[in-house]
DNA sequence: AAAGACACCTGTCCGC
DNA sequence: TGCGGACAGGTGTCTT
């Protein structure tokens, strides 16, 4: 489900519920992606100082240490009352002071939790992360760099979160046609200027899609349960075979790392 | 060293 | 209606 907005989505409505203490954390299922640790079962009451995201991880800090949380594919977060019936896939609570729930559920459990006492930022699955891409530290200079030498397709690039992180499938599919680039160029075959174009429409689709509040295509709701609106605005992702809505030319599908990959031949050069 | 395939898991949809 | 197969928002690890 997640990419960048969904994840930023999920971490500003969670950030609502604050302030608060988490005075219980109940495991049902710990096989998730990796086993949750079992401390977290015995986690004494912790106040939460401050809710962050990085790359599409959710940080939730506490005064004893950070919870990382990855949402996989089908993961969410959801602010529940404490009474709200407990769900199939619904497999950690976070029972917080305020007679609120904060419910992970993932029904194909890709996602991940984990407890670190030290900064998260150092833990071995965010080090090695590539900068944020709404921040100065993405620019056209920076992608240009990052993609010397590189002969994958400039989609599965971008897609990399070690070049930029927060970018998938959909939104990958919608920067390279926001910014004409065909997604099966070699990626150190960009010119400066299409370096620069395609910066430009990765910070662009991440932007609005945040204000439209996400893109729900099965079941993302934000953590207070609203609908994301881009989906509604997608102008490939989904749309094989479909007229395109610049030139009308149906859109062409393709795999590319074993992934859906929609684009327009006639404008995608 | 880099690129590609595979694995993890469940739900849904489509064609027969 | 039932069943098999393909597919789905991600990403670490294994194989070439």
């Amino acid at each position: 489900m997640p990419e960048l907005p969904e994840v930023e989505i999920t971490c500003r409505g969670i950030s609502q519920i604050l302030p608060c203490e988490i005075t219980k954390i109940i495991v049902r299922e710990s096989q998730l992606r990796w086993r949750v640790p079992k401390e977290l079962s015995l986690l004494p009451i912790t106040k939460i100082i401050s809710i962050q995201r990085r790359a599409k991880y959710i940080l939730i800090h506490t005064a004893s240490g950070t919870l990382i949380i990855h949402l996989g594919m089908s993961g969410r977060l959801n602010i529940v009352d404490k009474y709200t019936a407990v769900k199939k896939h619904d497999h950690i609570d976070f029972i917080l002071n305020n007679h609120k729930i904060l419910r992970y559920t993932d029904s194909r459990r890709f996602g991940s939790v984990h407890w670190v006492k030290q900064n998260p930022l150092d833990h071995p699955l965010l080090i090695d992360l590539g900068p944020e891409p709404l921040t100065e530290e993405f620019n056209a200079n920076y992608l240009m760099n990052a993609l010397q030498n590189k002969k994958q397709a400039i989609k599965l690039a971008i897609m990399n979160q070690n070049i930029v992180v927060g970018v998938g499938n959909i939104y990958a599919n919608e920067a390279l046609f926001s910014a004409k680039i065909n997604p099966l160029r070699p990626a150190h075959s960009l010119t400066p200027m299409e370096c620069k174009l395609l910066v430009k429409e990765i910070k662009k689709t991440l932007y609005h899609a945040i204000e439209a509040g996400g893109t729900t295509l099965k079941d993302f709701l934000s953590p207070e349960g609203n609908f994301g609106y881009f989906a509604l605005k997608l102008l490939v992702y989904g749309r094989e075979n479909e007229p395109c809505v610049v030139c009308k030319n149906l859109l062409t599908s393709c795999k590319l790392g074993q992934r859906a990959t929609v684009f327009c031949k006639h404008c995608q050069q």
